[in-house]
DNA sequence: TACTAAAGTGTTAATAATACACTAACAATA
DNA sequence: TATTGTTAGTGTATTATTAACACTTTAGTA
């Protein structure tokens, strides 16, 4: 390994610069949708992207994420997980650059769009109908969207979509919305609570016009492997 | 983004150094083996390490992990995948580098050791026995163990670690030597034959003080999800 | 108080996973 | 050439999981 300036921590290294781009899901008015900015200037103009930045001498690449979360959407405490690193050599037109991408899952709820009202150009687009994308990023997005497909799978990962308490006909809904097909509700409710991993809240979900449904939770809003 | 000099493709950035390290499985003597390289100065002398490398401006990620393994190893043409990206601050002392961490599985008949006695110092290391490893290789190769147990369930690159034919039993080995586990013969082959991704030769394996047992060969030897 | 709309609930059938033991075929040797 | 040792090769019964399917309950609203 051919390191420059090897005592400071600081050095300089000639090779690709590296980006870190984030993949935000949620759930809104019944479809899965993503966070998306507009471009505004430059070579990618008019196209949309993920919201990304360069990764600095003094963060890592979680840091990196959060940080780009946090400044780009307002978003912080979310569920997060690095995805896959991209690297062909044209992905930008601007120069060599390699993005760490990074998948993330926000509920609607708890996050609401007056944080970002402040960006014109930043917002959330259902993911089955995706503008003009700047750089890879609708391979990005493609690659997230499997992962998410398998990963609710074998694991709680849907918590990240679903507020603090929830309704088990909603908590499918986000299923059948990702999964893009029906499920059966009595087999679901049986598998759902077989897992063991929510909590009856002694609340019901007022105000609809009918029999009102309990309110549950999950016990721990943490990765679990399920299978 | 920030990139200087957005004209020239060969921009010089200040940021954090990217490398590949290449871990790369194999079964001999009926263990898992990693293959490692014995570091022979600087801060990490007498520690072991994953064949790696720096990446350069006009290489991809899955370019510089195949250079990595061809220049380092004399390995070509094998099954190899991006595992994931590591960044810790401190996980080379000599300075910040961020390191893609690729997989990959070779089988040693195919592959052998004549190839690289030429080097001294790298050699196929027993994976439940790993020396003092350099940087955060250790982790890496949890990382990647984890990979391997988890896609050998529910993929067909077991292909990867077997040659071009191969029995059942020798199969069902290799199975039992990653999980950790011993599996049923029956239920090994009915569920293993069901998948219908192998094809049975017309030879059998002879020699041996036994019965021979027929040989067998995947139909496609690239990867393919079974669940 | 009748109507609407989603909540909530069990059983049966089909499929998949598990547990388990003997015969077949060759090599080595007496 | 008969005997022994060693692994190859095979089927069935049990259990667990998944899939298919329809009616009653409860609040809101007219």
């Amino acid at each position: 390994m051919k390191i420059q300036n090897s005592k400071n921590k600081n050095s300089i290294i000639i090779g690709p610069a590296v980006a870190v781009d984030t993949l935000i899901f949620t759930i809104r008015d019944g479809k899965l949708m993503v966070l998306l900015i507009e471009i505004g200037s430059g070579p990618y103009k008019d196209k949309w992207a993920l919201p990304g930045g360069i990764v600095q001498l003094n963060e890592t690449l979680d840091e990196a994420a959060k940080n780009v979360l946090k400044k780009k959407a307002g978003i912080k405490d979310i569920y997060m997980e690095q995805l896959y690193t991209f690297s062909d050599l044209k992905r930008d037109v601007r120069g060599r650059m390699i993005s760490v991408a990074y998948f993330a899952l926000v509920n609607s709820d708890e996050f609401n769009l007056k944080t970002m009202d402040y960006y014109s150009d930043i917002e959330w687009i259902n993911v089955r109908k995706l503008p003009k994308m700047a750089f890879d990023h609708k391979e990005i997005i493609n690659y997230g969207l499997d992962r998410l497909k398998s990963k609710i799978e074998y694991s709680n990962i849907v918590y990240g979509l679903l507020p603090e308490t929830f309704t088990l006909t909603e908590m499918q809904n986000v299923y059948e919305i990702i999964l893009g097909e029906k499920i059966d509700k009595r087999n679901f409710r049986k598998k759902i609570l077989a897992l063991g991993l929510l909590t009856e809240t002694k609340k019901v979900k007022t105000g609809a016009k009918h029999r009102p449904a309990k309110l549950y939770k999950f016990k721990k809003r943490e990765l679990v492997f399920t299978k």
